[in-house]
DNA sequence: GCAGGTTTTTACGCTTACGTAAAATATTTT
DNA sequence: AAAATATTTTACGTAAGCGTAAAAACCTGC
């Protein structure tokens, strides 16, 4: 049972357009190693797995993350089950980026409230003056 | 009344040990124009006003903010109150911010979901090896 | 008043994350 | 099959964000 719109391929333009990229940005992630698309000829094809895995990248790079840490965000995703100390070590690396994570949106929430104040004070000062919204 | 602590200046080395930056990245921010030490001869002398820059710039850092958007950032807060039409297009560069913010926090939302899972997952797997945390 | 740490300016260097151009090859459309 | 469009490799270029080194000036404690 497929899912009926999920395509068996992408082309690299296809992705450009969609994810609003350059080419260069999507080889530049192969370069490192980040996607591996298949080949026909020379011909790149990106399967629905290469485009969630590009997804991700964005997501990490709107985050402010480097690649490396992409990189690292990844294999997290990637480890195999594996044995107890490898579980371990997961876990271990798992809780360092969440703490990072965490820390990310304390620093979001206190952001968001002064730009709050801000508005509010605006909006007030708005008020006194007697301009409309 | 002023806060028993608070201190009158700050120099580079203080700021440097106390935000584990190096002086040549306060200098950076200095160049750039995002904070103005006054000076005493040649030295720098950073008030404590200088040191809640640093912390917002800092903080801009952390969630992956370019020197420009910190830029932006730092002008919002910075703005006089102002008269309507100046007031209109302060609160719609905060409310541009905001909806900056807020996208950066459903992506940190969803990769934390993401990684609660690898953690569940691995930890689900211990047991079944009869492997102790 | 001088040794030792701090701070300054100046300036070249380096990494990351792509941009951009060129020239060949491949694919698609008409 | 010709024309237009897409994709490839190769390779040099660049902006941002500092690192690092050098040499002078400054301050600080003893």
């Amino acid at each position: 049972m497929k899912s009926p719109e999920q395509k068996q391929f992408y082309s690299i333009t296809e992705l450009t357009r969609e994810f609003e990229i350059s080419t260069r940005t999507i080889r530049f992630y192969e370069d490192e190693g980040l996607i591996q698309p298949i080949r026909r000829g020379r011909t790149r094809l990106f399967k629905p797995s290469d485009r969630r895995l590009l997804m991700l990248i964005l997501r990490g790079k709107r985050l402010g993350f480097t690649i490396a840490e992409i990189r690292e965000i990844i294999s997290i995703y990637k480890e195999p089950p594996g044995e107890g100390g490898q579980l371990k070590l997961l876990i271990k690396r798992v809780q360092e980026k969440r703490d990072q994570l965490l820390q990310k949106r304390k620093d979001i929430d206190e952001t968001i409230t002064e730009l709050d104040q801000v508005e509010e004070q605006s909006l007030t000062r708005m008020a006194e003056l007697g301009v409309g919204t």
